[in-house]
DNA sequence: GTCTATATTCCGATAGAC
DNA sequence: GTCTATCGGAATATAGAC
């Protein structure tokens, strides 16, 4: 039997319209009403708008950061997969919660108090076996130009959708196709396996 | 001899606030102080804050699309010209406004209903002149994919910044230098012309 | 055109009954 | 734990003197 409580509730309204709104935009009587119940409540599980904010936020980093895994700093995945394991996890991530790095990277620009000491545990180790592996290929890229590629022809149509869709670059009702479909091809744009 | 308005001052505060902090964390009592003038004015001079806004929005998302220009659709200039331009227009441009795709970005996905109609003037008459020239070319890519990949490649960084900063893949003094660096190198990520 | 003072609305947080 | 009612402050907008 599924119960869900009043808190998780609030959390998930307040996840949902924090997501779609950014902080200051979001009001806690919406949240309340979203979330089924009144604002008193609110502060009685969480204490202020801050502190609900700071664990829907926390959430949220770890579901984005959490996609690229312990992945790149592994010396027993070729560089292929490292690339295809990224552009598959955020592919299949951001289809699900397309608001989700526009709403991190934002925050992240506009609210830069709030988020110290979050992403500390991000730190690269990942960089020196990858440089590593990219020699011993002897492909002319760094480490950090081929996650940052992988990361940019991955990431940017999602976080530029409204974008490339207003400008007529893609179809409202294609995106999801051609997402899908771009996901194959980085790859080979990365790293030149047409032979 | 340079004589600023109060209309343009208050113009410029509510740009620099507006796109350091979004719509609604704004105070127009911080835009009048930024001005150096007071609240009333700004109710003088723009009636009420969202039509403050939307004048800013407006003048930005101009400047975001203006530095793709007519470059695109010119027959005369080859695909190389073409992507060399981009990286090198909108890296001087976020060069000298970095939270300008972010800003542009959020507002768009936050702020849909205020954005109805201003990318109308963008539609592809590019799409097929690229074509062509990829077709000449014979390059394996469509159009599509190369307005795409140049664009993320070349603003992802800029729009990812604090997650790159804090994740240590760059350190931040020496942002600039990767970015312009980075300029170079697109060109020959997207077209092989290592031949 | 510019300013001070104030009206008005909105919002986060809390008190207190149940 | 939950709710209604309300406090207190903040923010947008306006009135009216100069």
């Amino acid at each position: 039997m599924e119960t869900i409580t009043t808190e998780q509730k609030i959390i998930r309204a307040a996840d949902k319209l924090f997501t779609q709104k950014g902080y200051a935009a979001t009001k806690t009587r919406d949240i309340a009403e979203e979330a089924g119940t009144n604002l008193a409540l609110l502060n009685y599980y969480f204490g202020s708008k801050e502190n609900l904010y700071k664990k829907v936020v926390q959430e949220k980093l770890r579901l984005l950061l959490g996609a690229m895994g312990s992945v790149l700093s592994d010396e027993n995945i070729s560089l292929e997969e490292k690339i295809n394991s990224i552009t598959e996890n955020y592919t299949a991530l951001l289809l699900e919660n397309e608001e989700l790095p526009i709403f991190i990277l934002n925050e992240l620009s506009v609210n830069k108090e709030l988020f110290v000491n979050i992403t500390r545990n991000t730190r690269q180790i990942a960089q020196p076996v990858i440089d590593k592996q990219l020699k011993e290929r002897k492909l002319g890229m760094s480490a950090k130009d081929l996650i940052i590629n992988t990361l940019s022809l991955t990431m940017f149509p999602f976080v530029a959708k409204p974008l490339i869709i207003s400008s007529g670059l893609v179809n409202a009702d294609e995106f999801v196709e051609f997402v899908t479909k771009r996901k194959e091809k980085i790859i080979n744009w990365i790293i030149k396996t047409t032979k």
